[in-house]
DNA sequence: AAAAAAC
């Protein structure tokens, strides 16, 4: 199967190729045909299974005929999040560079005279989050009826996200003679509801989770103790392996402090999270994916969909709400053919948030100990231990004073140069060319992610990424209990999974 | 419980 295979235009296929990828994934093996003979579809996936590719390529080929009409656009493209907004308008531009088409960004806390002065000038795809969108609606800058292409991405997100009666709303303006996509990583009834109301025999495809099952990614619970965290997260940190890290937190206010202080011992950390400005978040993410910083500490606005390339760690500093986040989170890793740790930092208030996560993930989730107390545990330190579960006993660093975490024991591990060797990034567009390139109008704000660097999601491993990935969880597949462990482990942990 | 999204 190629993408030849699947009914797209030749200027298509030459972009896809260009970025590098030479076979579809099976969402974009099943979605693209059907989009391309304007059926309507839903899409049961999540980001990292190339499902933004399997809707914005059909498009681009969809809307390659016609022409475009000021302040109508021709196709809607609806997401959860100002970040995966942005994330989808770089795909346009990436894969429909050898078309001419108009697209429009409308997100949130960025200047509105742009987008407006975009959709005066007609556009064929209009990419937003309902809020801007509606917005503009309302003071008369977007007509949506004659808008015959509706995409619904993470659906299921919105409705979290209380989106579903904008969603409703915008569905009503757009005209009834269209062709609408929905995704969603799951089909909760309100879904299927706005489902059933909305799309006209959409033919249902389906597509495994991808974190779930993700053999890419090595999970651990690290338990620990509420007081105890912040050094296990340093301790963690400090792993040699450790090159590229998301720190997720439940709060706010935690990621404020968590960046902070990390950056104060001189971590090289940043932070994103939905209380800053837009060109803050944006900055952070930029500078991130550039590697000045290698650390970014996030709320969950980061969880999901985000595409960055060579994120070697997840932590999460505190155990998610919800099952499903720690299945984003963790998705942020372990992407492209990589592979990626996530650890989960767990105190013994979380038992039933771990609980929930290992039955929906399908497992246990390999425990490692920094030998906090852990009261309610299932199973008492002297039973036999789950393996590479034994509590490490004396815990000399329990003892350390608290002041002292505040200087990490080691330096902190420069922010760019180990994914420098690892990765060369040949796709990295010199800012040059970037430039020269005759600007599309809008651009993304800030001149943000570059286009080519980002979303990987549809990326098809390269060719000795992938075999590196396989081969590395071969060679450790038969090394026993501490099967899929790669790499040197933080002091604290040799203890607990040592030599057997 | 938290976070996200328009001004």
């Amino acid at each position: 199967m190629s993408f030849a295979d699947l009914g797209l235009s030749d200027e298509l296929l030459r972009a896809v190729e260009e970025s590098g990828y030479t076979e579809p994934t099976p969402i974009q093996a099943q979605a693209i045909p059907p989009v391309l003979m304007m059926k309507d579809l839903i899409g049961i996936a999540q980001t990292g299974t190339g499902k933004t590719a399997s809707f914005v390529l059909p498009m681009i080929d969809i809307l390659a005929h016609g022409r475009t009409r000021a302040r109508m656009p021709r196709s809607l493209i609806l997401e959860p999040t100002r970040e995966l907004a942005a994330q989808v308008a770089e795909n346009f531009e990436k894969y429909g560079k050898y078309h001419k088409l108009n697209m429009a960004l409308l997100i949130g806390g960025v200047n509105m005279s742009d987008q407006i002065a975009a959709l005066e000038k007609g556009v064929d795809v209009l990419i937003a989050t309902p809020g801007r969108l509606m917005d503009l609606f309302g003071r008369g800058k977007i007509m949506l009826n004659g808008c015959s292409l509706l995409v619904i991405d993470e659906a299921d997100r919105m409705l979290d996200m209380g989106f579903i009666p904008d969603i409703e709303e915008i569905c009503t303006k757009l005209p009834a003679q269209r062709q609408t996509l929905l995704f969603s990583a799951t089909m909760p009834a309100p879904i299927k509801k706005l489902a059933d109301k909305f799309l006209t025999n959409p033919k249902q495809i389906e597509v495994s989770r991808p974190a779930s099952k993700n053999l890419a990614i090595e999970q651990r619970l690290v338990e620990t103790s509420s007081r105890g965290k912040r050094e296990t997260l340093r301790e963690l940190l400090r792993a040699d392996d450790m090159t590229t890290a998301i720190i997720f937190s439940n709060r706010k206010t935690m990621v404020r402090e968590l960046a902070k202080s990390l950056e104060q011992s001189g971590f090289k950390a940043g932070q994103i999270h939905g209380d800053m400005e837009q060109s803050e978040r944006l900055r952070e993410l930029d500078r991130f994916k550039a590697g000045e910083i290698n650390i970014l500490v996030a709320s969950d606005v980061a969880a999901r969909g985000l595409d960055i390339k060579g994120v070697s760690h997840v932590f999460n500093f505190d155990v998610p709400w919800h099952a499903d986040d720690y299945v984003h989170r963790i998705g942020r890793t372990g992407r492209g053919g990589a592979t990626g740790k996530a650890f989960t930092l767990v105190t013994p208030e979380d038992a039933e948030a771990v609980e929930a996560i290992e039955k929906l993930t399908g497992g246990a989730i390999e425990r490692v100990g920094k030998g906090a107390p852990v009261e309610s545990s299932d199973e008492p330190a002297e039973a036999a231990p789950r393996r590479g579960a034994r509590k490490p006993r004396g815990g000399s660093r329990e003892e350390k004073p608290r002041a002292e975490a505040v200087e990490p024991a080691r330096e902190p591990r420069p922010a760019r140069e180990p994914r420098q060797d690892r990765e060369p990034r040949p796709d990295r567009e010199p800012r040059a060319e970037r430039e020269a390139r005759p600007a599309r109008e809008p651009r993304p704000p800030r001149e943000a992610p570059a286009p080519r660097d980002s979303q990987r999601d549809d990326r098809q491993p390269r060719r000795d990424a992938d075999r590196d990935g396989r081969r590395r969880r071969d060679e450790f597949a038969d090394d026993g209990p501490d099967d899929g462990w790669n790499g040197p482990l933080p002091s604290f942990l040799e203890v607990s999974l040592g030599t057997r």
